[in-house]
DNA sequence: TTTCATTGCGCAATCG
DNA sequence: CCGATTGCGCAATGAA
C-alpha cells in the first residue's frame, strides 16, 4: 500500500506554491494570534464557499476520482494548496500519473455538485470545533492504543515468566515421581524376598 | 506536554488557507501498491545520496525560533501556509504564550541569518526529496511497529495457551504423585504387619 | 553534518 | 451527528 506513491510527490510539489508556511514559533506574532489574520487573504475565497475550496467540494473531489483535480491549473493550485494533507491524496493519484484516460472517458460519473451541502470551509467556526473534538479524540485514542500495547507486552513477558516456573515445577514432580517409582518398585522386590526368607525360615 | 495545545488550535486556524487537497485512492491507480515494500524500501533510496539536498536549511529553521520568517511578508505566509503539521509546533509554542521576553533579550543568540544559506525549499527539490525519504522511512517504521504489535499479541496468546497446558500437566503429575505415596505409606503399613505376624507366628 | 528511524501531532476518511 | 480509529504527511528529535 504505501510503496508506490514514493517518487510521485515530487511532481507534485511542482503546483505547490510558496508557502512558507510556517514556522514555529515567531515570538511576536504567534503572541497574538489575532495578528495573524493575514491569512484573511485565504478567507477572502475560501469561505465563499461555494466557490473555490468549500468543504463541499471536499466531498465530491474526493469521490470524483480525482477528475476535479486535473482541472487544477498550477496556477489556482499553486497558492491555495494546503502542506500537509492536501499532498498526501494527491500524491497517490498522482503517482501513476496516468490520469488523462478519467479526465474526459467517465459519463456514468454523477458529479454532484460541488458544494451542495455545507460551507464546511476551513475558515467557519464549525470547522474548528469539529476539528479540534476529532484531535482530541485522536489523542485519546493513540494514548488507549499506547497503554494496550505497554500492557500486551508487560502481559506477555509476565506469562513467559511464569510458565518458566511452570516447567520447573514439573521438572521437580516428575524427578520426584522417578524416584518414587523406583523406590516402590525395590519394595516390591523386597516383599517379594521376604516371602521367599518366610518359607524357607519355616 | 500534549495537554496545554487544546484551545490553541482554534486560533491559530485563522492562518489556514485553503486547500483543498485531497482525494484519495483512485480505484485505478491504488491497485498495486503494496506489495513488498518491505524490504527494498531500505535500499531504494538510500543510495541516492550525494547529489542535491542541502539539509542546512531545515535545521536552521528549526531552532532560529522564527526569526527568519518574520521576514516573511504576510502576503507571501497567507496563501502558502501549510495545512497540516505546521500548525502543532506554533500551537504547542503559543500555548505558552509567554515567547515575548524571548524576542528580544536574548542577546546570546547567535542569531544566524535569515536565508543565508538556501532558499528554505518548500519549493525546492531537495526539500521534497528529504520529505519523500522520509515519508518513506515513516511508513517503514510504523509497518515494523505494526508487525511488531501483532507479533507481540500472538506471543501473548500463545504464552497463555502454553500455559494452561503445563497447568495441566503440573495437576496430572500431582495426582499420580500422591497415588504412589498413598500406595507406599500403605506398603509400609503391610511390612510392619507381616514382620509382627512373622514374629507371632514362630 | 547528513542519513535514516522514531515519535507526537493534526487532517481527513471511515467506522461504529 | 458524534466519537473512535486509522492511514498519512510534516517536523522534531534520536542515533549512527
Amino acid at each position: 500500500m504505501s510503496d508506490t506513491r514514493t517518487s510521485t510527490v515530487i511532481q507534485e510539489w511542482n503546483t505547490y506554491q510558496g508557502q512558507n508556511h510556517n514556522q514555529d514559533l515567531n515570538p511576536c506574532i504567534s503572541s497574538n494570534p489575532a495578528s495573524q489574520m493575514t491569512q484573511m487573504d485565504m478567507m477572502s475565497y475560501s469561505q465563499s464557499q461555494g466557490l473555490v475550496r468549500g468543504g463541499g467540494d471536499r466531498m465530491a473531489e474526493q469521490h470524483m476520482t480525482g477528475l476535479s483535480y486535473l482541472s487544477y491549473g498550477p496556477s489556482c493550485l499553486s497558492n491555495t494548496m494546503g502542506t500537509g494533507s492536501a499532498n498526501h491524496h494527491q500524491n497517490q493519484l498522482a503517482a501513476q500519473q496516468d490520469f488523462s484516460q478519467f479526465v474526459i472517458p467517465s459519463p456514468p460519473m454523477p458529479m454532484r455538485a460541488p458544494m451542495t451541502k455545507r460551507t464546511l470551509s476551513k475558515d467557519s467556526m464549525e470547522y474548528r470545533m469539529r476539528r479540534e473534538r476529532n484531535n482530541v479524540a485522536v489523542r485519546k485514542s493513540r494514548d488507549k492504543a499506547r497503554r494496550r500495547i505497554v500492557l500486551t507486552q508487560q502481559r506477555a513477558t509476565h506469562l513467559q515468566e511464569e510458565n518458566q516456573r511452570l516447567q520447573m515445577r514439573i521438572g521437580q514432580l516428575t524427578q520426584e515421581l522417578d524416584t518414587l517409582k523406583h523406590i516402590l518398585s525395590q519394595r516390591h522386590v523386597q516383599v517379594k524376598e521376604d516371602r521367599a526368607t518366610e518359607e524357607t525360615g519355616c
